[in-house]
DNA sequence: TACTAAAGTCTAATATAATAAACAAATGGC
DNA sequence: GCCATTTGTTTATTATATTAGACTTTAGTA
C-alpha cells in the first residue's frame, strides 16, 4: 500500500526565499519583470521564494545575472554559516612541501576567495626557500620561533633571529636562507593586494 | 515516433566542474571521503566534476560546507562573470526616498555583500537628513556639489559648502541640514568597516 | 458593489538531479 | 604475472526541479 522510498532523503528545501524576494521588491520588480529578464519561469521565481524547491545553481546564477548580483547574495549566508574555517593539526594535506631541507605547510583555508595565506615553516640547517616574484603589492609577514634566517630581496639582505619579525614586499624574487647550525622555523603570511 | 518535447530548454550543465575537482585533490581528498563528508553522494560528485549535471545549490552548499568553503569559491567565477553593474539613470527603484524636501538615490549596487554605499542627495530649502548610528567604525565621505549644508554630530557642527568635501564618523546619530535659501546637492559615501 | 487588470500562487506534465549499485580502471602487494 | 583493494565512471531508478497554463488574490475605478 504505501509506496515505499527506496533512497528517501528528506530534502528539506533551504530558506533562500526571503532574500531574493527582499532583493526583487527593493527594486520594484514584479515575478514577471524578473522572469522575462532572467529567463527562468515566473513559477519557479515563485516556488524560489517561498521555500518549496530547491533550485539549480544555473537558475539562481541566472538569477543574480539578472539582478547584477554575485550568487552568494542570493544564497543565505553562505559565509557566515561557516565562522570557522579549520585545519586540524593531523591533516597533512595541507603540508604542500616536505623535503629534507624545508617543511611548508598552510595554516589558512585554501579558498581561492582569499587575500592572505598563513604558513608555517621550518627550515633545517642550509636549507633555503626560494620564490618567485608574486603580484606587484603583495607584502609578506615573517616571525621567527626558533633559530636565525636571512631574508635576501633584490641586493639587500636582512638578518633576523628567533622572536623577531619582519615584513617586506614581494613583487620581485627574494630568498629565505636557514643562517644557523640547527633548524630554524617560522611563521609567514602572504597579503595579495586586491584589486 | 520521435518524442516529442512540450518544453524543450537545452539545459546545458555549467562549467563548475573543473573547480570542485582541483580543490577536492588540493586537499587530497577522494570522491569518496568528500562524499561521506558532504553527505552527497559519490556519484553526483563525479558528474558535477564531469560537468554532467546541473547541480542543486544545496548540494553545492553541502560540499562547500564540508571543505569549509564559500559557496562561491566552488561557483565558475560569479563575481567576475559581472564585471559592470549598472544603475540606469533612468530607474528609480534605485530612488529610495523622495519627498517634498529630500531625495536620496542610490547610485551603488543593491547588493548584500556591499562595504560601501554610493548615494546621491538632494534637499531643498528648509530640508533636512537625520540618521540613527550605524555600525562601529563606520564613516561617511561627504562633497557637495550645489548650495550649502551643515553636518551635525555629537556636539559639534561643520558648515560645507559647494566644491567642500567632509569626512566624518556616523556610529553616532548625525544630521545633515540645508542652510541655504536655494536646493542644495551632494553625494555621499558610507563606508562599512567589514569583520 | 461589480469590473478590470495585474500580481502572485497552484496544478499537472516533463525533464532532469540525485541516488545506489554495478562496472571499469588504476594501484599495490605477494 | 595474479588477486585484492581502492578510486573513479556508468547505469537504472527514483525523487524532484522546472515549466506552461489555470487559478486566486489584490488593487484600483466607476
Amino acid at each position: 500500500m504505501a509506496k515505499v522510498n527506496k533512497h528517501s532523503e528528506k530534502k528539506s528545501p533551504a530558506r533562500h526565499g526571503g532574500r531574493l524576494k527582499s532583493l526583487r521588491l527593493a527594486r520594484g520588480l514584479t515575478l514577471e519583470q524578473l522572469s522575462r529578464m532572467a529567463g527562468v519561469s515566473k513559477a519557479m521565481l515563485s516556488q524560489i521564494e517561498q521555500d518549496k524547491v530547491n533550485p539549480t545553481v544555473a537558475v539562481m546564477l541566472k538569477i543574480a545575472r539578472a539582478m547584477q548580483l554575485n550568487i552568494s547574495d542570493l544564497i543565505d549566508s553562505p559565509s557566515r554559516e561557516n565562522i570557522f574555517r579549520i585545519i586540524p593539526a593531523s591533516d597533512d594535506h595541507y603540508t604542500f612541501r616536505s623535503d629534507p631541507l624545508c617543511t611548508i605547510r598552510t595554516l589558512s583555508p585554501l579558498s581561492l576567495e582569499k587575500s592572505i595565506e598563513f604558513y608555517h615553516l621550518k627550515l633545517e640547517a642550509g636549507g633555503e626557500l626560494q620564490s618567485e616574484p608574486h603580484f606587484p603589492g603583495t607584502e609578506e609577514f615573517l616571525h621567527i620561533t626558533r633559530g636565525q634566517m636571512s631574508v635576501a630581496s633584490g641586493d639587500q639582505t636582512a638578518e633576523i633571529k628567533k622572536g623577531d619579525s619582519i615584513h617586506y614586499r614581494v613583487d620581485i624574487s627574494h630568498t629565505l636562507r636557514n643562517t644557523a647550525r640547527g633548524p630554524a622555523e617560522a611563521y609567514m603570511i602572504v597579503r595579495y593586494r586586491g584589486e
